[in-house]
DNA sequence: AAAATTGTTTAGGTTACCCTAAATATCCAA
DNA sequence: TTGGATATTTAGGGTAACCTAAACAATTTT
């Protein structure tokens, strides 16, 4: 058995935990607003939600400054991320789910299921390291390879990058995303891009790709990497 | 698709609406301190709770009189049972779970498996029609067949039954029933009966079985079929 | 530097679900 | 048939998580 004297949080805690990694995890400390806009709950309720939080322990919270996890909060947030991404992947490989239908799914069953569920589904996959849309899955003592990468958004014309990791949260995006060949694994080359934030249009594929043009918004949730050269 | 107007169902609810089926099924309107024994709760909480289920139309209720589902109740109640049992019979058969171990994982998930998940289980499974511990599996719309079953407590001596079902509730009694070699399928002959709801000694299996003795409580739990003549 | 905008918190309210203690209804037995 | 036991409901509270509206703080613009 793990050493875990942890009081078992609420649902709704947890999903507060996970998004504020996600924010913190970009840049700064995460803030009222964007807490409350990615959860798509009103700012006070966030408000005061952070002050229970706080309460626990799981972060810490600097009136109009913004919010930190804890080493605590962390690791919940985290063993939380190894359950959704534990889950999407059986949900594919396993049930035969497609790519983009698995997210509000693993959602709910993140919540539920037990260690032990996790654990078995996580042996019978073999342990994967990486879920369907690219993202780490971190180990169940709390590491992840959390790598820093860029996104399509950033890249510049005549770069030819691999793609590594999609968001995962918008089914229809992931649906599009499929449609042009763009997932995890495939190769993109830049060919042009319109000012100000306007379509970046490039090449799909090996060698018998094909040519096509996406927008900037969904460009910023594609990350890249650089090719070596080759 | 199917029709599913249904506003869904809190976890609670469900719970509740799981009970009263089943106190239901054994026999008379059920009472609110059966629910409330059963669920573990105080029979005041039943008592509110009673009131909005049957503002909701998924129960009648006469004050002081006790309980029964409308049609609404019930196929509510049926829909959570078959996501009981496939997760049952899944979590046992995929996952590698114990007979024993199941119960407590499925009452969780039931809440948060989506119907697409449960069928794609079922899918896999071969639709099942009955789970591990022996209890039918109602059908996605709703129809299961209840068969009207005697406990080993009501069997008389001498008689030869067939074990047809367990109660699948607590782990440990599972635990001890499995080591007896009590399990659906199983051959019981009852050898003798102690007065004043005392042991019953019975022999287990087939042509090799072993004579063991079980007290009336746990007998209760037991559900068999009387062997035709052979 | 004052004003306006934006972001955050407080105040006050709601709903679902649970609790204990007290009141009330029903049932059974003397 | 009455009195006690048992079952049920009502009264009154509590907590978690949400909400809107209003107050307040910080930042940006003029």
């Amino acid at each position: 058995m793990s050493a875990a004297p942890t009081p078992a949080l609420s649902a709704p805690v947890e999903d507060y935990l996970k998004a504020i990694y996600d924010l913190e995890r970009v840049g700064a400390p995460a803030s009222t607003n964007d807490i409350a806009d990615r959860l798509a709950i009103s700012p006070a309720s966030v408000s005061g939600m952070m002050r229970r939080l706080a309460e626990q322990r799981l972060i810490t919270h600097e009136p109009y400054r913004g919010v930190r996890l804890t080493g605590a909060g962390r690791t919940a947030a985290l063993r939380t991320l190894r359950r959704h991404r534990i889950l999407e992947c059986y949900l594919i490989e396993v049930l035969g789910y497609e790519w983009d239908g698995v997210h509000d799914e693993a959602e709910r069953l993140e919540h539920a299921a037990s260690d032990e569920l996790i654990e078995r589904m996580a042996a019978r996959l073999g342990n994967p390291t990486r879920d369907p849309h690219g993202a780490p899955i971190p180990t169940r003592d709390g590491r992840v390879e959390e790598a820093r990468l860029r996104t399509l958004a950033d890249v510049v014309v005549g770069e030819h990058v691999r793609v590594r990791r999609v968001q995962d949260e918008d089914a229809e995006r992931l649906r599009y995303l499929a449609e042009l060949g763009i997932r995890p694994g495939a190769l993109v080359r830049i060919l042009d891009r319109a000012p100000y934030d306007g379509p970046i249009t490039l090449w799909v594929g090996e060698s018998a790709g094909t040519t096509r043009a996406i927008g900037a918004g969904l460009a910023a949730e594609v990350f890249v990497e650089p090719l070596g050269p080759e």
